[in-house]
DNA sequence: TGGATAGATTGCGAAATGCAAGTGAAATTG
DNA sequence: CAATTTCACTTGCATTTCGCAATCTATCCA
């Protein structure tokens, strides 16, 4: 038996957070649906990182158990499913941009754009609405 | 051997971020370190999701080799350690209190107070520089 | 000096991860 | 329309990480 909904640590909203996505693979999951526009099983597995089969498919579950992904199939091609981030995985962006800021400010190795950036230091509301605009528009 | 210092999968800052604090700890301790102003092992220890010693003791020696904790021995005892954020720990807050404010919205049953949520809301940046201030005036 | 405390380390079973190969349904090709 | 390919997984199994309990060394205090 491996089925127990896992029992919470504490109220702590960071550690609820991190149940969900405290994971080497979650997050980067979640990057691809919301900022990378990927929407199909294998443009997820194609993830530079390389993701196990076995780990996104797992994952993608998960997920979707969690409520911050569903998934239809493709009208233009029946074998294919298409996976969509919910409002409740939208809402990550703000944090997500700030881990992105601050891998870019971290990282002396980092293969951001220097656009990404300046923009978000200039005008940080604005670059958060882009992009949600932009992951709002392939909800089903 | 166990010894390779983990090469990276991709330069994604996003990526980056999770091969520093991509786990189940990391970043409890970094919350209680930074948001809790806990500063000894012992107190650490006793974060209520229950870490144990072994995994504390690995992910502090791995939070000094990042540069985001500096240790130092207490002057006024000294069996005790007290371990400090550095500046680029402290420039996680942002993405902290992010990731707290996506937690106290979408769990239902969360024990955060109702205060914090409703200050962000209406002075994030206050929010952001209080917090700091506050994490900054427990440096070495 | 003797006992308690602090900050780990060690041993070991359990769980998660990663890789390769396989499966069944749906599409495409000849 | 039969054969082949593509797709989204699933399975098996070796490796790695996790988690609990017990133990260890150095320091403090009475």
């Amino acid at each position: 038996m491996a089925e127990t909904p896992d029992a919470r640590r504490s109220g702590c909203p960071i550690s609820y957070a991190l149940e969900i996505f405290g994971d080497r693979w979650t997050l980067l999951v979640l990057r691809d649906l919301l900022l990378k526009g990927r929407q199909h099983y294998k443009e997820l597995l194609a993830a530079e990182e390389g993701i196990a089969s076995n780990i996104l498919s797992e994952r993608l579950r998960r997920l979707e158990e969690r409520g911050l992904i569903t998934k239809r199939r493709d009208p233009a091609d029946g074998r294919q499913l298409i996976y969509s981030p919910t409002e409740t995985a939208i809402d990550l962006l703000p944090m997500l941009i700030e881990m992105t800021v601050w891998g870019i400010r971290n990282d002396p190795m980092t293969a951001a754009p220097p656009e990404f950036l300046r923009r978000f230091e200039e005008d940080r509301e604005g670059l958060i609405e882009d992009i949600t605009a932009q992951a709002r528009a392939m909800l089903p």
